[in-house]
DNA sequence: AATAAAATATGATAAAAATCATATTCAAGA
DNA sequence: TCTTGAATATGATTTTTATCATATTTTATT
């Protein structure tokens, strides 16, 4: 369902949320040690979250990333479009072109339901909303 | 969260189930077509599935492949535990080792419900569950 | 017994995903 | 303006997954 590489996207993402922010910017280094990503390849997972304003960043000498309101108010479902493509998450379970709510798939019926569920979750809960939960003690980290 | 090849032999299973049986054996040239599926590939993927006793086959002429009642007992979950392998299926969504009810990862309290729904799911129904939605007319082939 | 038709076993190749490495660009501070 | 510290861009390597090919074994049929 979710790449690799989405998973670690929202990890650094959430880790940026909470630790970072336009003061205290964190590099690249401090971001994958606790989330436990190698470097090299987190660096290069940021890049398009940069590039698609989910994530901010600045070069140079105390540069770093960090998440500003804005980047904020991202959903997690933007974070996997962009980093595994926008049909990853919208191919039925099976993968089956054809299936659809008038002539389901032998799965579609039971599964379908469950599984907008959790589609809906991950478009409608924005990056700030995880954040409150963790700082309210309902969710937890490390990564 | 499924694996293409798992997909596949879903796939196949499903169509052995519909049409085939001891008396009607079918060969892999003739699953891979109407499943869409290489031939070698699908026939790579049975193997597995006769050891384990999901499927069954003979050799020979006028052998192929099939299900029998025993057969058709299996769940899909089986299907794909064969295939997959056991903890695909099993782990958090964000394959974090250390998210559990106790200290969820701030995806896991909105996601596990509709994520246990599916995989109660696939452990329930049986092959000669989806057969009979198929017949009944709730579900729809082609795969 | 010999033949032919099928699955089975094994391994090779190709494609995709994950990981690693390095050169380039930009910005801050001296 | 020079140096240094950071992201950024690009590409190479490795690993995994998917796909293809072929030789072997089994069994029904003649």
């Amino acid at each position: 369902m979710l790449s690799n590489s989405s998973k670690y996207a929202i990890k650094a993402v959430l880790f940026l949320a909470l630790n970072a922010s336009e003061k205290k910017k964190v590099m690249v280094k401090d971001i994958s040690k606790p989330i436990n990503v190698p470097q090299a390849y987190i660096a290069k997972l940021l890049q398009p979250l940069v590039k698609e304003g989910i994530v901010s960043s600045a070069r140079g000498p105390r540069g770093g990333f960090y998440l500003d309101e804005n980047n904020m108010n991202h959903s997690i479902m933007s974070i996997v479009n962009v980093i595994d493509g926008e049909k990853r998450l919208k191919s039925c379970l099976m993968s089956l072109k054809k299936c659809n709510e008038e002539k389901p798939c032998p799965l579609h019926n039971e599964l379908s339901a469950s599984r907008a569920q959790i589609l809906n979750n991950l478009k409608s809960r924005m990056i700030k909303d995880l954040v409150k939960e963790v700082e309210a003690g309902n969710a937890f980290l490390p990564l």
